[in-house]
DNA sequence: TTCCTTGCAAACGTTTTGCATCGGT
DNA sequence: ACCGATGCAAAACGTTTGCAAGGAA
């Protein structure tokens, strides 16, 4: 019995390979912000004969299921990450890099601000764009 | 001399029919985040015969000189606005309705997250995704 | 065996581009 | 008159859907 079977199980999915693979894929890179392309490449190089359609559709069951996290970024495409605990995202502009980070205080305020304009609030975006110090930073990408 | 020709001739554009009549709408309707696409139907119910190719040719332009903002929620679809000082964005996930604000507080939060990182922060984006307490709020939309 | 899932190809909606014409300056 | 701006149609892009074939329970 594999590894993720039970967590597909758990999720109320009927454990199939497509499925299996995708998961696991994201499982195993856990810091990659990964497109549904790009999980189709990954794919494709270890000889899995998933199609492109596949990919999206079990991206978009896996995320209902709560098991990973869309993110829109800037960009015109969408990214994929297993789910961990909740965070925002700090993104250099210059080598793509991302960090995730979470910050009580931050929580904290937006619910405050949330309640100022009698909002119930359910969920939010939180990215910042900047420049890394990173040596190896304009290499990048 | 039309209110915006200076504003357009400041930012290095050639003043032109379309240009200036998509600034105007813009600048009429400064609490909307409209669409290219509702843009094009306002146009086009004003009787402008501008093709949908400019109206994005010509957003592109306003947004890189500044005079308006593209804003990219969760749809697929991007959004603009004219362009006014910072602000974030609060949507009601049920009505549609976004509400503008600012947070000096908030502000200085992200500066100090970003130096923890090491990051030197360009910009952000934050949106809260939550429920109004309008009285009218679930027929909206 | 039963349905759900998959692969493929075709459709989709938004945005971009090529090209001939038009229009500011 | 010049060169950029426009309209139209077609392409491009990421994503979704229809359908017949395949696969887990």
């Amino acid at each position: 019995m594999k590894d993720n079977t039970n967590t597909l199980k758990d999720a109320g999915l009927k454990v199939t390979h497509p499925r299996s693979k995708i998961l696991e894929l994201l499982q195993s890179h856990p810091d990659d912000h990964l497109s549904a392309d790009e999980i189709h490449a990954y794919l494709t190089r270890d000889n899995e004969s998933i199609g492109l359609a596949t990919v999206y559709r079990v991206l978009t069951q896996l995320e209902l299921a709560g098991l990973i996290q869309k993110n829109q970024f800037s960009d015109n495409q969408s990214s994929y990450e297993i789910q961990k605990k909740h965070h925002d995202h700090l993104i250099c502009t210059k080598c793509g890099k991302i960090i995730e980070f979470v910050n009580d205080d931050l929580e904290k305020l937006q619910e405050k601000i949330s309640e100022k304009f009698q909002f119930r609030l359910d969920s939010h975006v939180m990215t910042l764009f900047g420049e890394c110090k990173d040596g190896n930073c304009s290499n990048k990408k």
